[in-house]
Order: structure tokens, then sequence, then C-alpha cells
DNA sequence: GCAATACTGTATGGCGTCGTACAGTATGTG
DNA sequence: CACATACTGTACGACGCCATACAGTATTGC
């Protein structure tokens, strides 16, 4: 079973590598997580919402948004799903009312509990035969990529839309 | 330099660490891509679709499927657009009624290389200040972690839906 | 005080992908 | 041969997210 390690003999093409292998790991990733949490009918974006609010306390939504790195839209409606299955809560913010403080429910709060198990009972699967130092170093390139992801979009928004072919400096 | 290591400190969930990290690392690489090809007016699956073909030659849609990781379903409609562009076609396959044989045209040949160039100019960008050691342990601790991937979603999945709490073995 | 500007949350339309169901075709089994 | 099974590509509906535009509210400058 599962000889189909994909990813790197047959399955990238020789144009993509770590890249590659980078993205099909985190999709795998996101998805271990959804599947384990589908047990609580969650998906990690709902999961990560919770979770966070229930760690520290009511937050606006534009900072939830920034926090889990999706658009401020997008957060809406989490919200109100999480919201209409009774698992936080909006109060309107007394010092600014444009913002709503969205917080966990006593229900949520002991959902929140739920999910810290199912992760950390993951996360341990996930570290199997991996030490510690490789995870450090693991994070360490990441984060280095991270930098350079950041140049590379600067530099391409600033050029705009010049032509196809840019030179090469 | 680099004492504010990683975008850690307050961005992240504790309850999430490396995990996090990956998951924002390739969201990012990804969104590298698709601003760099927006340029050529296409996104890093429409590019990729294009350049393994015209790497490996005609491909049948559910091993392009495959390769790319996405649906039957959606591959179909990939195509569809690169046809109308005139960057691919359908040619049936003599052996087997059922499937298409998906090549580049022409125009999709010329494309391909404009999408190579873009594709190796990016990964130059990203590789700075990163060793070839340092990939290299990257994709290794990543391929590891799949493993556990599939280990952890393969336990889910035969676990099923029984209870919410399931026992920890 | 009042206008200009910036910010928060919402509504809307669009995109990419998934899952399922389906018709057409191939392949195996009696 | 007929039949069951497996596979290919497609149609359809759904989901999650984005980008934009918008109304309501705060903040700044005059």
């Amino acid at each position: 079973m599962t000889q189909h390690l994909t990813t790197h003999e047959l399955d990238s093409p020789p144009w993509l590598r770590v890249e590659t292998t980078l993205m099909a790991t985190a999709r795998m990733v996101r998805q271990a997580f959804d599947c384990r949490l589908a047990a609580l009918d969650l998906n990690l974006t709902q999961a990560s919402l919770i979770a966070y609010v229930a760690e520290f306390g009511a937050t606006s939504q534009t900072r939830l948004a920034d926090h889990l790195s999706i658009g401020r839209a997008a957060i809406g409606a989490v919200i109100d799903q999480l919201q209409r299955r009774g698992f936080v809560e909006r109060t309107p913010d007394p010092n600014d009312r444009r913002v709503w403080r969205v917080d966990v429910t006593d229900n949520g709060r002991s959902l929140a509990a739920d999910i810290a198990e199912v992760d950390e009972v993951l996360r341990a699967e996930l570290r199997y035969g991996i030490g510690r130092e490789e995870r450090q170093a693991l994070a360490w390139v990441m984060t280095r990529l991270q930098n350079n992801v950041d140049a590379a979009i600067d530099r391409t928004t600033h050029h705009s839309t010049t032509s196809p072919t840019p030179d090469n400096s």
C-alpha cells in the first residue's frame, strides 16, 4: 500500500521541485486536519477561529481575518455559520460602533477543548520520525523562504505589467 | 540579522506551529507563482498543465489530473480554457475511444518556453540564501511528513464516523 | 462645527475546486 | 456470446475564498 509516494520520482515535472513538494505537503496536511475535524463537523478555518478566540478572547473580525490569513468578507461568513450553530457570539464594541467583538459561547469553549485535543493528537502523529531539530530547521528554511517570496512578490507588483520577459538583473 | 525569527510570536495560535508555517508558506509560494504567471495570463494550474504536456507529450486527462493533484472534473475545465485559447488540443486516442490525448499546439509550445523561464527566474529568487543541503533536508522532512499524513488519513477513514471522541490508542 | 479621509463589516459576483452521478467504452468472466 | 465490472470524460450542484463596491462609523484637519 501507499507505494504512491508520488510528488518526486515521476510526479514532479522537473521544472518544479521543492516548491511543488511544499505545496503538495501543505495540501495534504490541511486535508488531514479537515479530515480529523470532520468528526466535530468543522473545517480547519472554523476550528482555527474558535481556537483563537477561545485562547485570546473577544476579537474584531478584521483582526481574525488577518490572523487566519483570509479576507474580511470570508471571515464574516465563517462567523455567521459558527454563530448560527451557537459556538460564537457577536457583541457590539462599546468603544467603536463599527466593530463586532467576536467571542466564544460556553458551547464554543467546550468545543475548543475538543479541537485542541484533535490538534494535539494529529500533530503528534505527524511528528512521528521527525526530530525536533529537523522541525526547527524546517521552520527556519520556510521563514527564509517566506521572506524571499515577499521580496519576489514586491518585485512583481512593482514591475507591474511591463513585458513578459523581465530583465534579469 | 533575523533575530525576529519567524512570524511566529504573535501570528500563530500556539496550538499550531510548524504545520501552520508550512501551510502559510505554501500559500505564499503559490501566490508568487500566480503573480508572476499573471503576466502570461495564466494561473499555476494552467501553467503546470502546459509545461507538463510540453515536456512529456500527449497525455490522457486522468493522468494529467493525477499529476496535477486535482480532480478529473476540474482538469476538464482547465483543458477547455486552454483549448479555447489555442494552447492545447484534444485528439482522440486510437486505442481507446474513451480517452482524449491532450497535447500542446505550436502556440502552446511557445508559451511553455515562457513559462519555463518565469519558473526558473522565480525559483532562483526563492532559493536566495538557502543552501542546497537545506533544500534537500527540507524535501526529506516533507516526504517523511507526507507519509505520516497518509497514515493519519488512513487511520481516520478507517475509524470512519463512529463517535466524536475517538479512543486514543 | 464641518468636510475629507480612513476604517469596519456586509453584499454581490466570480473563480477554482470537489463530490457525485451519469453515459460511453473497455475488459474480464460465465 | 452475454453479462458484470472497471474505467474515462462530462454535467451538475456545492463549497470556500477572493475582489470589488458599498453603507455606516471614526478620525483627522481646517
